[in-house]
DNA sequence: GCATCATTGTGAGGTCCCTCACCTTATGGG
DNA sequence: CCCATAAGGTGAGGGACCTCACAATGATGC
């Protein structure tokens, strides 16, 4: 069950060094296609991602405060606030305000958003299985390995010192 | 400093089953945090991994037409003028008319805009070889491995129908 | 020579994120 | 009790992408 890291298939792992700049430049570079392919499929169904998790999350968790969504999804308070917004422009989802305190807000899904929740997530679970079904059972695991350690990684780097000038000379000219 | 990546306790090795949905999570997820530990790194320089990657490209390909750019940074032509524009606004690059095409704009770095590629370009591979470098060069083929992979795959499902609504049982694929 | 079509870049407008400043409430210390 | 500070949400504004519509130019057919 463990070093499911065998799975060496092809031309990379033939070239010895596969420096650090290069796998990140290939990271970055599929992230860029991945959104692209899955907004182009949900397109024609006026829904894009980040929409669909949002309507997936309260759909099983109910209402909720805005504050909580932030924290769960890894954005700024004010990014869920346009989003709801745009459900609730929609008719999707609701503010409510939170009895227990008076700053918060709760948002919960209109019975129009459960429906568009329940169609939606299969949706985006077709397109995750066109795309990451690519690859079989063991390299996705794999894969979630890698994923793993490097979210660890950021984790550690962040908060670090934003690569001191020490090594060069910062630029940027004008304001 | 790689930490030690011989924790191989995630779910991930453990549970036997990874689904495509939970792989295509983590790896947008880790986007997530990609983007913002890099661009903290980056924040106090003034720069950004776009404009990094556009000094660099400028900085060894010369002057160069804009639907170029577009072409080998897989953009919209549109994205392209803006990110020009803020070159230029900055000092970095300057427009100058193609001779042989009227139409056509060719984009030059400036004096500061190669001074600012130099140092922005190793600033860049600081901060890939701190995330990237946790893994170790084995995992990186490996990553590099199933990355080539599922782009070929997003290469393929670019330019499918794009999942009617209607159509949600008609996956015949894999499942 | 001229009508037609393809290509290059851009204006306008939209999405999904961000930060910063701000107002409103909650909470805890004197 | 009152005031300072913290916490929740939002207005304003910015950055990196996108699409769509359009002007200018190039290439081509007749």
């Amino acid at each position: 069950m463990s070093s499911t890291r065998t799975t060496r298939t092809t031309a990379a792992a033939a070239s010895a060094d596969v420096t650090p700049l290069q796998v990140g430049e290939a990271y970055l570079g599929l992230i860029h296609r991945l959104r692209r392919v899955a907004d182009d499929q949900l397109s024609s169904c006026g829904l894009s991602m980040p929409r669909i998790k949002l309507l997936q999350f309260l759909a099983n968790a109910g209402a909720t405060r805005q504050n909580v969504i932030a924290t769960c999804f890894d954005l700024a308070p004010r990014s869920v606030t346009d989003m709801v917004d745009s459900l609730e422009r929609d008719g999707l989802a609701v503010r409510r305000d939170d009895p227990t305190d008076r700053r918060a807000k709760l948002v919960e899904l209109t019975p129009a958003g459960h429906e568009s929740a329940a169609s939606s997530g299969a949706l985006r679970d077709q397109i995750f299985e066109r795309i990451f079904g690519a690859l079989d059972a063991p390299a996705r695991a794999t894969l979630l390995d890698l994923i793993t350690i490097l979210d660890r990684a950021t984790v550690a780097v962040d908060g670090l010192a934003p690569c001191g000038p020490s090594e060069l000379e910062s630029s940027r000219s004008t304001s």
